[in-house]
Formats: structure tokens, C-alpha cells, sequence
DNA sequence: ATTAAAAGTTGATATATATCATATTTTAAA
DNA sequence: TTTAAAATATGATATATATCAACTTTTAAT
């Protein structure tokens, strides 16, 4: 069998990553009050596997901190879904309804497994943002990350062919999820698609082909990087 | 000849424009001391056509505001280039290295036409959006919008296929920039290609094919939209 | 005015990936 | 435990769009 063939060099430079990363602790700037206020409008919420934690097109009536778990922030328009990115724990989402004119959530947001989510009332989070000015920066940095690396994923799914920018995703989920090559992966092959823009049966071909040039390894959920520098390479290269 | 078919329809309710669109005072928030401060580090500098604003890669010395003129905002990686946005007057751009760890540009910034710009020192922008949380909630509100429109784009570039990428291009040019179905457009084949993601040929191509529907009509670079109904069926329904 | 270079155009062909159909396996439900 | 439904898998085929090649027109340079 021959090579997975390489096309079009994109260099590491750019973050193309699926997963947002943007562990910041930016209460710790808040002083007691404003801890206080927050708290007092803040509720801790668990939410099992695939619930809907907040729905694109509802008001906007809080921000969200990922407590633990791992969520998916998808937006949705009749059968076409998108996953604009994916959240691990200590991050905050729904940030974008601030002083944007909008006051309607623009994604969905969804467990993808067990979670514990905090909700913000959005008006105290939005008083507290406009009167303090280094809070206010704190998040400024994270939505400029957030801006960053949508950039990045954008440049990818445009860019990569579909072997790249799967292994792309396998890479992130790696690296930033799980911080391991062996990892158990609750996502449905559709899911993984859907993430990397293409059908459920190109994923299954395309995993099917990294298993023969042994990349991967695939025991049902279980997934395994035998082979990361060349991944590396498929990603970058193709 | 067919009617241009139509295959999965994505609705309106997602703005999926590539014209950054963010025109708020944001600086008549300030007091006559933080104005003068601005002032006082910021330049005035003209660029012809095809000049190089800012060059990806750089260290990010200023944040950009658009007195007069087009930009258009791009990522290159070796022979590969996407265009992030294009940036008529009246918005600030390059406000990506606030706050986010990121002392370099991620982007080139070119001038499509003769073009003012005022370069403002980062520094002094950063101290001035740390120290007052009104202007800093103006910019999170500016970032907001760029993300929110990010996300729109990124769903119709992987979402749609060409020829709703190109009839949304060119609505948008209609909608936001020349704010008339008759317009003189200074993009080569080429740069519309790398405004909806494809090939300078698949463009000549359906550009032609959308004159032969009546749809638009070109003659050299003056572009006139006959039926805009269409082409918005084009653009939500393809 | 002449030449060179870039932009635009067109047709033939290739190819990556979707679509469709159908089978098998796994998971969940009654 | 049986049944239904969802997820996974695989082959055949279709198709949108890229690639390649050649040619024309426009723009810029000497």
C-alpha cells in the first residue's frame, strides 16, 4: 500500500487546534465583593452525557464556567452542524453575547460527557466587566485567544485536506485532553466528523487507513498514537 | 441551460459575512487625558494600493484604526493564504495582541486601495484599556462581533459549497462596502478566490455562469447585481 | 511603440470526498 | 432475552472542484 501522500506544507506556526484552552484564574483579581456579588448569582449545575447545557437561539442570561467535564459549543442551521470548538474544564464560554448587541446565544452548548457547569448571571458578570478595568483585560485575553485560535481552526478547515485535518484533531485531543497517546474517546465517529468537516464514513476510512500505516491503534473507544511524529507529519503536511 | 441547483439551505439567521463590519466610537468614551494620550502616540500614514500595513510574524507595536480605505486581513502559511476579513473604514483592527500572550501579528494587513491609517502605540492603548473599564467593555464588545462574524464565516466555508461562497462574497462587497448593486471592484479573480476559499478558475467560472443566468452583470471590474433575490437564494440555499 | 508580465479565459482531465446502498456490530430498550 | 435503534463498516458510484495546459486580453515597463 502505498504512502499517505503529502501535499501542501502548513507550518506548526500557526495554532489550528479544535480545542480551547484558556485556563486563566481572572477571579483571582476580583476582591471580595466582587466575589461575593458573583457567587450570589452563580449556580453549580451537573449535566449528564449529551444534555444541553445552553441553546443557540435562547437569551442569553448567563456565561459559563467549566467546572470539570468536557463540553462541545456547536452552532446549528437545519441538518449542517458545526463544532466550533471543544472545552475542557477550568474555561469560560458564552462570553460572546458581552456588549456585542447581542443578547441571543449563537451556539449550542453540550456535554459530551459528565459535566459540572457554573452559570453566571450575565448582567452582574457584565456590571462587574464594566467596572473593573483589569478584569475587564483578563477577558479581553481570553476572547483574543478565543479570536486566535478560530483563526486557526479556520485556516485549517479551509486549508488541510480531510487525512490532515483528522489528524489534527486526533493531535489536540491528545495534547490537550487527555495529555496522553492512549486515550478512551467518547466520541462517536460522526462526532469526529463533524469536528473535522467531513462524513461519518470518511472518518471511518481515514481511521482505517492510519490504523494500517500503524499511526493509531483503535480498540473500539480506545484509541492509541503508535506513531506521533508521523501524524505530526500528516497534519502538517497534508 | 439548468437553473443553478440548490441543495442545503442555510437560513439568515447567521450573519456568515466577510466584511468586518464594527464601526463604534469607542474612543468618545474617553476623557480629554487618555484622548490626548492616544493622540499624542499615534501616526497618521498614508498606503498606496498593495502596500503591506502590518506583516505577519512582526512584533505587534500598534493596534490600527482605518481613517479611509479597504484592508483586507490575511494569514499566510508558505503558498497557502486565507483571507480573514476585509476592513473597510472607521474599525480598529490588530487588537488581537491585547492581553492574549501574543506580542506578534498573526496576520498580514494590506491596503486593497489607497488607504489612511492611524497606527496607536499598543502600549499606550493597553494602559488606557486596563485603567478604564467603559473603554475596555467597548473593546470586548468590538472582539465580540469580530468572533461572532468568525464564526459565521467559518460556517459558511465549510459549510457551503462555491457558489453560495462566491454569491455570499459578493452580496456582502453590495451590502457593506459599496452599499449598491453597482459597484467597481478592485479584487483580481484571484483575490475573490481567496475570499470564498477556492481556485482563480472555479471563479471565472462561476462568475460566468451567474452572467449567463442573468444574475450579475461584468463589464471589466464594474460589477452590477440584476437580481438580488437570486443571488441570495444562491447564497442561503447553496 | 514594443515587449514583458500579469490577469483573465476556456477546455480537458484528475481526484478527493460525498453520497448511496447494504451489511454487520454494538448499545439501549421493552 | 428479544427487539429495535444507533453506530460502525465497506464497496460502488457520483460529483464538485482542483489541476494542468494553452491561449487571449489587459496592464505595466522599457
Amino acid at each position: 500500500m502505498d504512502k499517505i501522500e503529502i501535499k501542501n506544507q502548513i507550518s506548526d506556526k500557526i495554532n489550528t487546534c479544535t480545542v480551547g484552552l484558556n485556563k486563566r484564574d481572572c477571579f483571582k483579581i476580583l476582591n471580595k465583593e466582587e466575589r461575593k456579588l458573583i457567587d450570589e448569582n452563580t449556580v453549580e449545575i451537573n449535566f449528564g452525557a449529551g444534555e444541553i447545557i445552553c441553546k443557540q437561539g435562547t437569551f442569553a442570561t448567563h456565561v459559563m464556567y467549566v467546572c470539570s467535564g468536557l463540553l462541545k459549543v456547536y452552532m446549528k442551521d437545519n441538518n449542517e452542524q458545526l463544532i466550533l470548538k471543544i472545552v475542557p474544564d477550568g474555561n469560560l464560554v458564552g462570553l460572546n453575547s458581552l456588549f456585542s448587541g447581542n443578547n441571543i446565544f449563537l451556539y449550542s452548548i453540550k456535554a459530551y460527557v459528565p459535566s459540572t457547569v457554573k452559570l453566571i448571571d450575565i448582567n452582574v458578570f457584565r456590571r462587574i466587566v464594566s467596572s473593573n478595568a483589569l478584569f475587564a483585560s483578563e477577558i479581553i485575553g481570553i476572547l483574543n485567544t478565543n479570536i486566535i485560535q478560530t483563526y486557526g481552526r479556520l485556516f485549517s478547515l479551509t486549508k488541510r485536506q480531510s487525512y490532515g485535518r483528522l489528524a489534527e484533531v486526533l493531535l489536540c485531543l491528545s495534547d490537550r485532553i487527555f495529555k496522553s497517546t492512549d486515550f478512551v474517546l467518547q466520541l462517536s465517529r460522526k462526532e469526529i466528523g463533524e469536528l473535522c468537516g467531513m462524513t461519518t464514513e470518511s472518518v471511518i476510512r481515514m481511521l482505517k487507513r492510519l490504523k494500517e500505516e500503524d499511526v493509531i491503534r483503535i480498540e473500539g473507544k480506545k484509541f492509541t498514537i503508535n506513531n506521533y511524529k508521523q501524524l505530526k507529519k500528516i497534519r502538517d503536511l497534508g
